[in-house]
DNA sequence: TATTGTTATACTCTATAACTATA
DNA sequence: TATAGTTATAGAGTATAACAATA
């Protein structure tokens, strides 16, 4: 157990799996969150996703949607129609590829993002005691 | 910027921000990889998700699974038909209050959620350089 | 030929309401 | 009366295949 080498790399893999663990419980525990965070606002897990991906002023194309999901191009279609329909987002043909749509918010469409971000980003009281260093980690980590 | 106090806080104030940012970005990565993850086993996010919430010899009433999924009771119903189909989970009735019937894993089930999350906590390298302290706060944050 | 986005189809997921059986 | 689970229904999400326009 304090072996200067094997056990050291040992007990090193084994706080990583722990902390993926952690993590896993982590992303389960928002995952069960977020239909009824998002429903305050109108918005489906998805639709809190894709508001989340389409930043202000940097418009992407429809594909990149579908990569990012890991769905069907044809999905994001339908999934575009009901948030253009709610003027959230807006088509905008590319000047570079003809066969290109990129996605942009709208006004309202940046607002609500804007709104539904800023409460996100107020964490919850825990992790307002953390040190610089812990910061630096958690950026570490999400390489 | 340097302030004794006001200043201090506010800083601790921007790192924790920060940092809830970016286990947001991770949650969201995270829910962009999961549906293709899961189709390898054959399973939709949702159901990863549960088969993470039933822990082998650890049943758990059906509306337990309603609460932590934020979703209705009548979704559950279907949600198990399909995986009890797939005879993964299996449905018992509660002797202590014979409204309640409990779910647990069958040997199919806990040999899936084994192997799926066997990969999953296989972390994914970055986390393997990681020290005891910064997986002890990664307990606090998770809290 | 390959790629972007669309339509069509079927199945899963989710929200709502009404119902049964227990408590 | 209140709660656990079910049924029924409708809309949203998602996988598959076929198609039009463009590269």
């Amino acid at each position: 157990m304090t072996t200067k080498n094997g056990e050291a790399m040992k007990i090193g893999e084994q706080n990583a799996c722990r902390a993926w663990q952690l993590l896993m419980r982590f992303f389960f525990m928002q995952r069960g969150h977020l239909p009824s965070w998002g429903a305050r606002f109108g918005l489906s897990p998805v639709q809190c996703h894709v508001l989340h991906l389409i930043e202000p002023g940097q418009p992407i194309p429809m594909s990149r949607l579908a990569e990012t999901l890991s769905c069907d191009a044809s999905n994001v279609t339908g999934l575009v129609d009901r948030l253009e329909a709610r003027g959230l987002v807006r088509r905008q043909p590319s000047a570079a590829d003809r066969r290109v749509k990129v996605l942009e918010l709208t006004a309202a469409g940046a607002r609500l993002r804007s709104t539904v971000f800023d409460r996100m980003t107020k964490p919850p009281e825990s992790l307002e005691r953390l040190s610089a260093d812990e910061q630096r980690m958690l950026v570490k980590i999400l390489k």
